[in-house]
DNA sequence: ACAGTTAACGCTACAATGTTGCATTATGAA
DNA sequence: TTCATAATGCAACATTGTAGCGTTAACTGT
């Protein structure tokens, strides 16, 4: 018999929660995706399974979930949040921004591990590695793209 | 005889654009700076040299320089934008957001050069490293603090 | 099963950071 | 000086998130 991942449900209340309609579904769409989800993702998400919301409470269940270590919240190059659920803890390892669809994908095998020469003074806490290009869905959806982007 | 850094107007026609009073003083006050600001400080900044100015005018001029590699833009941790002069072309380096000032500094001399050894499929355009922690500054204002940080 | 406590909700208002549209101004060129 | 238009200044709007506060419903204890 091998240990089942445990369900929402669990999860919430293993931390002391309440289990709500919000939370619940939340955790869902978190776990369900392969990358981090904006708040507005996430309401649409709820939406399309009909689990009713509000907007304010999302953003606290959101918060508590981080807060908790369920979730973790990274940032966009758009300066809106993206949630994502915490598989492996401690949460430390690059992401990748896609410049295509803006998605923004957790990078668990890039650990960011190196040396650093810092200037005098600075009293170094964490880093972070953001990698910036595109990501494996929408280089095939165009393959050789030239994009000329002109200056 | 040493070349002299060219003044503020003369950066602006240089890159085909008009003198204008706010773009000007935005220059100088980005040169005058040893650390990005944001849009506010910017127009705090203005205020206080008594130069008049829009809030949108001044958002538009910092939208200009950006464009014109004459200014460069890096994100801070509270979804607002730091504008810094580009002191030496391209711009790429680490970035260190201090948690006591919340200010983001240019750290010139930390050039992320790493292999990195992407998963298949991403296709790298750029990397950034941004490093968290406490600045000099604020360090020697609280040796010592452990800033417990009531979550 | 029921009642009580209070965590969490849902709503309204507000804040911060930008963006868009458009009439007006003033910069640089002729 | 005159002229074309880049740039401005103002009002309105958009997005992302927070704060206050009365109400609801999830859990606890019986
Ligand atoms: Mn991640
Ligand atoms: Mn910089
Ligand atoms: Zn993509
Ligand atoms: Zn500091």
């Amino acid at each position: 018999m091998s240990t089942r991942p445990p369900s929402a449900a669990d999860l919430i209340a293993n931390h002391g929660g309440r289990v709500t309609r919000t939370r619940v579904a939340v955790v869902d769409a978190l776990d369900a995706s392969n990358h981090p989800l904006t708040h507005d993702e996430v309401a649409a998400n709820l939406s399309e399974a009909e689990v009713p919301h509000d907007r304010v409470t999302l953003y606290r269940a959101l918060d508590w979930l981080v807060d908790k270590g369920i979730a973790h919240r990274v940032a966009g190059s758009d300066r809106a949040w993206r949630y994502g659920i915490v598989r492996e803890a401690p949460h430390q390892h690059a992401h990748f921004h896609c410049s295509g669809c803006g998605n923004v994908f957790c990078l668990e095998q890039v650990q960011p591990a190196f040396a650093i020469a810092l200037p005098g003074g600075y009293q170094l806490d964490r880093a972070e590695l953001i990698l910036h290009g595109i990501c494996p869905t929408c280089r095939q959806a165009e393959p050789t793209a030239p994009s000329p982007e002109p200056r």
